[in-house]
RNA sequence: GCGCUUGUAGCUCAGCUGGAUAGAGCAUCGGCCUUCUAAGCCGAGGGUCGCAGGUUCGAGUCCUGCCAAGCGUGCCA
C-alpha cells in the first residue's frame, strides 16, 4: 500500500515538473507514514512541504496541485489536505479487509520480504573466548545476534551466520595451564591454584575427566612446577608475570605434544559445551571459524605482508606496528610483539581479509559495547587492505548489568563468579530469556533484575503475547466442541461485517506487518518486532473483552474466525522468527 | 584528558529515523468474571524529553557547548 501510494505521487511529481511549476532537477525522497490520529486517514505524506521551498509557492498551495494530479485508485477513498500542508489519504475499507484473506493464503511466509533477495550477508554474533561457558551477557548478544540474522533471512537475504572462535592466544594458555594445575590437584599434588587462572568449577570437570582418560600421564611434582616461579599477586608480586611463568613451565615440562593434548582438551569441552548452550538457546551457526586456522594457513603472515607492501607497517621498540592512526584510529597498534609472537588484532585482521575474500555484500558484525574502541582499527585495516570498508556494520551490545534484588552481581569469568546462560534457561525458561533481551534497543543499556527475570510472574511480558496465541486457540476449540463447521469461504465473503472500532483497529495492525519487519530487518532492530507483538497482542485482548466471537450469526461468526485466525497466523509467524515457543493452551 | 554509547512518567523502556495533541509495561488508585482462559479488559493520576543555545514551516529526533552515568583509551582477547 505504502508503495502504491509513492508511485502515485511519483507521477503527480513527474507531471508538475512536465507543466514547468517544477524544476526538472528538484527531487524529493518521497515519504509515506503511517499516522497516528485516525481522524487524519491511514496514510499521511509531508511531500508538499519538503517542496514548497524549491517550488516556491506555499505548502497547502502545492499539496492542493499534487492533490490535482494525483490519478484515481480503487484502494484510495479519500485524500485530504491538513495542518500545514499534509497530504492524509484514506484508505477505502473494503480493501482494508483483503488483508485477513492475503495472511490466510501467505499463511507462514505473511511478512516475508524480497528486498534483500540476490545479496550475502554474514552475521557473526556470540564469539566468545571458549574460555568458559557462556554468561548472561554473552546471552543477550547470542539472542539479539540470532534474531538479527534471522530478520535479515525474513527480508530475503542470503544469511550466513558465523562464530569465530578465539581458540589462540595467551587466554587459552592460561585455560590451558589451569587445567592442568586442576588436573595436578585431582593427582594429589598440593599448591595455591594461581590467583589469574580461571577458578570456574567447570575446569575441574575438564581436569577431573582428563585424569580418568590419561591418569598420571602428565603429572609433575608440585615443587617442581612451581620451582623459581615469581611470586604471585596476593604474596606481594605479579598475578600476570606469575601465571606467564606457570605457562612457560607447563609448556617445558609437558612437551609440545602433550601441552597441546591439555590445551585441546580444555577447548573441545568447552566449546561443546558452548554449542549445545546455544543449540538449545535456538541459535545455530553455518560455520565455527577457528582463530588457529589462520595462523595455520599462514593467512596472518600474509595479511600482514599485504600490509606492508602498501607501506603501512613499520619497526619500533622491537615490535611490529600497524600505521592505523594514518586511517583514522587514535594510535597506531601492534601487529606483532616484540617477543616474535602476533597479537589478537593481527588474527583480527586476517579473518576480516578473508570475510573480504568470501564474497559477502555485507559484514555484519556483533560485538559487546566495551569493544567499541576496537572498531576504527579494524576499519582502518579494511582500508589499508585496499578494501571497501563500507561492506562492514558493526552493532555494538550493551552488557546487561545484572542485579539480584538492590544488589549488583559483579560478574569476571576468571573468578568463576558469573551467572551462565544456562542457569538462566534453567530458571526462566528460553522464551523468556530471548524475549527479554530483545526487548530493548541494543546499545540501550540493560539492567537485568534476576529476581524479576526468574520470577515466574505475569511480569514477563512474554506470556502476555503468548497468552494472546492461545486464546485464539482456545476459541477454535471451543468452536468444534459445539459440533460447528467452519466456513472460510462465507466468513471472507462477509469480512465488511467486522466494522466494530476493536476490528479495524486489528486489521490495521495486521497490514503493518510487513512493514514492521522490513524496518526491523534493514535497521537491525528486533525490539520493533517485540513491541509490534505487544500492540498486536493488547489490541486481540481488548478485542477479546469487547465481543463475543462464537455467535450465532454464521457469516458474523465466520469472519470474526477469519479474523481471529489472521491474527494467530500472525503472531505465530513473529514469534517462530524469535524463536520464541507458540502454545495452544497456557 | 580524549573517544564511543546512553540520558524521555516514581521504576523499566518505546517513539515509525525531522512531522500533527510525546506513548506502553510495572507500580499507585477506582471499576469489570452466571457469557469463548482474569497470565485478561476499562478508567484515573503521573512529563521543563539531562541543561543552554542553534539549524527551519516544524526538533524528543539534526548541530554546538556544558552536566551526569557506563564502557574504552594494553606489545590482553
Amino acid at each position: 500500500m505504502k508503495q502504491k501510494l509513492e508511485s502515485l505521487l511519483q507521477d503527480a511529481v513527474t507531471a508538475l515538473q512536465n507543466q514547468g511549476i517544477l524544476d526538472a532537477d528538484v527531487s524529493a525522497r518521497i515519504h509515506i507514514e503511517r499516522v497516528r490520529d485516525p481522524l487524519h486517514g491511514d496514510f499521511a505524506s509531508n511531500l508538499a512541504m519538503l517542496l514548497a521551498k524549491p517550488a516556491k509557492m506555499n505548502p497547502r498551495q502545492l499539496a492542493e496541485k499534487i492533490v490535482a494530479l494525483l490519478a484515481g485508485d480503487s484502494a484510495v477513498s479519500k485524500v485530504e489536505i491538513a495542518g500545514p500542508g499534509f497530504i492524509n489519504f484514506f484508505i477505502n475499507p473494503d480493501s482494508q479487509f483483503q488483508i485477513v484473506k492475503q495472511i490466510h493464503d501467505a499463511g507462514a511466509r505473511f511478512g516475508l520480504s524480497r528486498i534483500g533477495a540476490g545479496k550475502r550477508v554474514q552475521v557473526e554474533f556470540v564469539s566468545a573466548n571458549p574460555t568458559g561457558p557462556l554468561h548472561v551477557g554473552h546471552g543477550r548478544g547470542a539472542a539479539y545476534g540470532s534474531a538479527v540474522a534471522d530478520l535479515l533471512e525474513a527480508a530475503g537475504f542470503e544469511v550466513e551466520r558465523e562464530y569465530y572462535v578465539n581458540d589462540a592466544g595467551r587466554q587459552m594458555d592460561i585455560l590451558a595451564t589451569s587445567v592442568w594445575l586442576r588436573y595436578l590437584e585431582a593427582c594429589g599434588e598440593v599448591f595455591t591454584f594461581p590467583s589469574n587462572g580461571y577458578r570456574g568449577e567447570y575446569v575441574r570437570d575438564i581436569s577431573a575427566s582428563l585424569y580418568q582418560k590419561a591418569g598420571e600421564l602428565y603429572r609433575h611434582a608440585a615443587e617442581q612446577v612451581f620451582a623459581e616461579i615469581p611470586a604471585d599477586e596476593p604474596q606481594g608480586g605479579d598475578k600476570e608475570k606469575h601465571i606467564d611463568a606457570l605457562i612457560e613451565r607447563a609448556k617445558q615440562l609437558l612437551g609440545t605434544e602433550q601441552y597441546n593434548a591439555v590445551f585441546q582438551a580444555g577447548l573441545d569441552d568447552i566449546l561443546a559445551d558452548i554449542k549445545d548452550d546455544l543449540q538449545d538457546f535456538g541459535v545455530s551457526y553455518q560455520q565455527w571459524f577457528s582463530e588457529r586456522s589462520l595462523m595455520d594457513d599462514h593467512s596472518v603472515q600474509q595479511a600482514l605482508q599485504r600490509l606492508d607492501a602498501a607501506g603501512f607497517l613499520y619497526q619500533q621498540d622491537g615490535a611490529t606496528w600497524f600505521a592505523s592512526s594514518r586511517l583514522g584510529d587514535e594510535k597506531d597498534r601492534v601487529v606483532v610483539r616484540d617477543n616474535g609472537q602476533t597479537t589478537y588484532f593481527a588474527s583480527d585482521i586476517a579473518y576480516h581479509m578473508n570475510k573480504l575474500d568470501r564474497g559477502f555484500d555485507q559484514i555484519v558484525n556483533i560485538w559487546g559495547a566495551d569493544h567499541h574502541g576496537y572498531i576504527p582499527r579494524v576499519k582502518a585495516a579494511m582500508q589499508a587492505l585496499g578494501a571497501d570498508e563500507s561492506k562492514l556494520k558493526v552493532l555494538l551490545v550493551q552488557f546487561a548489568v545484572l542485579y539480584r534484588g538492590d544488589e549488583k552481581v559483579q560478574m569476571s569469568t576468571r573468578s568463576g563468579e558469573f551467572v551462565t546462560l544456562r542457569q538462566l534457561r534453567d530458571e526462566v525458561g528460553k522464551d523468556a530469556c530471548r524475549f527479554f533481551y530483545v526487548m530493548r534497543k541494543s546499545e540501550q543499556h540493560m539492567d537485568f533484575d534476576l529476581q524479576l527475570a526468574t520470577s515466574k510472574s505475569n511480569e514477563n511480558p512474554v506470556y502476555y503475547v503468548q497468552y494472546a496465541h492461545a486464546r485464539v486457540c482456545s476459541v477454535l476449540r471451543q468452536f468444534d466442541e459445539k459440533g460447528r463447521q467452519r466456513n472460510w469461504q462465507l466468513g471472507f465473503e462477509h469480512l465488511n461485517l467486522l466494522v466494530a472500532e476493536q476490528e479495524t483497529a486489528i486489521l490495521t495492525t495486521l497490514s503493518k506487518y510487513p512493514e514492521i519487519l522490513e524496518r526491523a530487518a534493514v535497521y537491525y532492530e528486533p525490539h520493533q518486532l517485540i513491541h509490534y507483538l505487544r500492540e498486536l497482542a493488547n489490541q486481540f485482548h481488548t478485542y477479546y473483552n469487547a465481543h463475543q466471537f462464537l455467535v450465532d450469526d454464521e457469516r458474523l461468526c465466520n469472519a470474526r474466525l477469519n479474523l481471529i485466525c489472521a491474527v494467530k497466523q500472525v503472531l505465530v509467524n513473529a514469534l517462530t522468527l524469535l524463536k520464541i515457543n507458540t502454545p495452544e493452551t497456557m
